[in-house]
RNA sequence: GGCCCGGUGGUCAAGAGGCCUAAGACACCGCCCUUUCACGGCGGUAACACGGGUUCGAAUCCCGUCCGGGUCA
């Protein structure tokens, strides 16, 4: 019988997931991390402990503040200061969901790590490789999230929730009674409580934000701005301006903290460079190569054709044009229903 | 100081006696969407500078006051 550590947060997904892997016969037990201080963790805690109680299995509780705050929130911090718009989840996926609890849980003997995103892993038969594939239930797609994953971690991770839908597992959590079988879909960033991102950056840095200019296009100043970290390409809200068109946030300058405003059409971009690309279902092409990509967690993917430069960069060029491209973000490439890889936009 | 313009929501701006319990755009707020940041969808708040007149009736006409801008000594 093999064992498989679950990922618990408490809430709904990866509560059930837990609940098919034990139905499936696995050893499962229940890990729960501890990542920030937070009003509510102790909640999510409790709840994740109750929903193993129910399943009569064995919940861990491993304390991970330190290294969700060297490799999540640092560098969350670092990124924004450089002008870019980090992508926090990918990063805690690769370096504690899929980094730290994978350790902790060999340590205890288990042979897999299981999760609640909705995706599936195959292991292809002619490659050899692990492959992750998109959902059956495409509208909660979760491999965007899931691109830096090594072919090492995705062979010992088990995803019971590719092949259900939402709906159904809602239906499974309300059959066990779990507490989470309600529970909200989203929380914004999970270490930032009220969602406001700036103010947190600005406690956790210890200093505000230094105001800057709006400027248009032509680099005429149309404004001030509470600090670049403050803004994203492609907003269009909490800008403040009032021109009689709504304005976007079209580029920005981290040295000068300059932030360029314009309007909706001057984001969309053909080229997209990425880097630190990471391959999944097949290995770094020599030569271009057609597939889809998207660049940000809720957007379609685009038919493109990806140009290798080197080991770890490369050129996306979209058929049709994309909105707002944003360097920091990840474009994650497909290939069908299989993700081919992904990378983080320059 | 004299004369001349102009003062409508947060911003810009319709309006030129009853159709105004005041348009629109942008901003702002809320909800929805969403394991990031955003985009998006839906909804909402909010104004006739003040005081007198004229008129059946005034944001719209007249007179003062205050406040901007221009101009002349």
């Amino acid at each position: 019988m093999h064992s498989v550590m679950t990922a618990m947060s408490g809430g709904v997904d990866s509560s059930v997931a837990a609940a098919l892997l034990k139905e499936q016969g696995y050893k499962v037990v229940g890990g729960t991390m501890r990542l920030y201080e937070k009003y509510g963790v102790a909640q999510e805690v409790s709840d994740a402990q109750s929903v193993c109680q129910k399943l009569g299995i064995e919940h861990f509780v491993f304390d991970m503040k330190e290294e969700f705050k060297q490799k999540v929130i640092c560098a969350f911090s670092e990124m924004y200061s450089k002008g870019l718009t980090p992508n926090p989840c990918i990063e805690c996926n690769k370096h504690l969901k899929f980094g730290a609890l994978l350790k902790v849980a060999e340590q205890l003997g288990c042979d897999y790590i299981a999760t609640g995103h909705y995706s599936r892993i195959t292991k292809d038969k002619v490659s050899g490789r692990y492959v992750l594939y998109r959902p059956e239930d495409r509208k909660k797609d979760q491999t965007y999230v899931l691109w830096r994953l090594s072919q090492e971690q995705l062979s010992r991770t088990l995803m019971p929730l590719g092949d259900i839908s939402k709906q159904a597992v809602r239906e499974i959590a309300h059959s066990y009674g779990f507490v989470s079988a309600n529970a909200k879909e989203s929380q914004d960033i999970c270490f930032v409580p009220d969602g406001d991102y700036s103010r947190f950056l600005e406690e956790f840095n210890g200093k505000p934000f230094k105001k800057g200019d709006y400027i248009d296009i032509s680099g005429k100043k149309i404004g001030e701005h509470k600090g670049q970290e403050c803004y994203t390409i492609g907003q269009r809200k909490g800008l403040g301006v009032a021109l009689g068109k709504p304005q976007f946030v079209i580029s920005k300058n981290p040295k000068t903290n300059e932030v360029v405003l314009g309007n909706e059409e001057h984001l969309f971009k053909n080229r997209v460079h990425i880097k630190e690309i990471n391959m999944i279902s097949a290995e770094f092409p020599e030569s271009k190569l057609p597939c889809t990509a998207k660049l940000r967690y809720s957007a379609n993917d685009d038919e493109c054709i990806f140009h290798p430069m080197s080991k770890t960069e490369g050129v996306l060029e979209f058929k049709k044009p994309q909105r707002a491209p944003t360097s920091g973000q990840s474009a994650v490439l497909y290939i069908g229903d299989a993700v081919l890889g992904g990378g983080i936009i320059v």
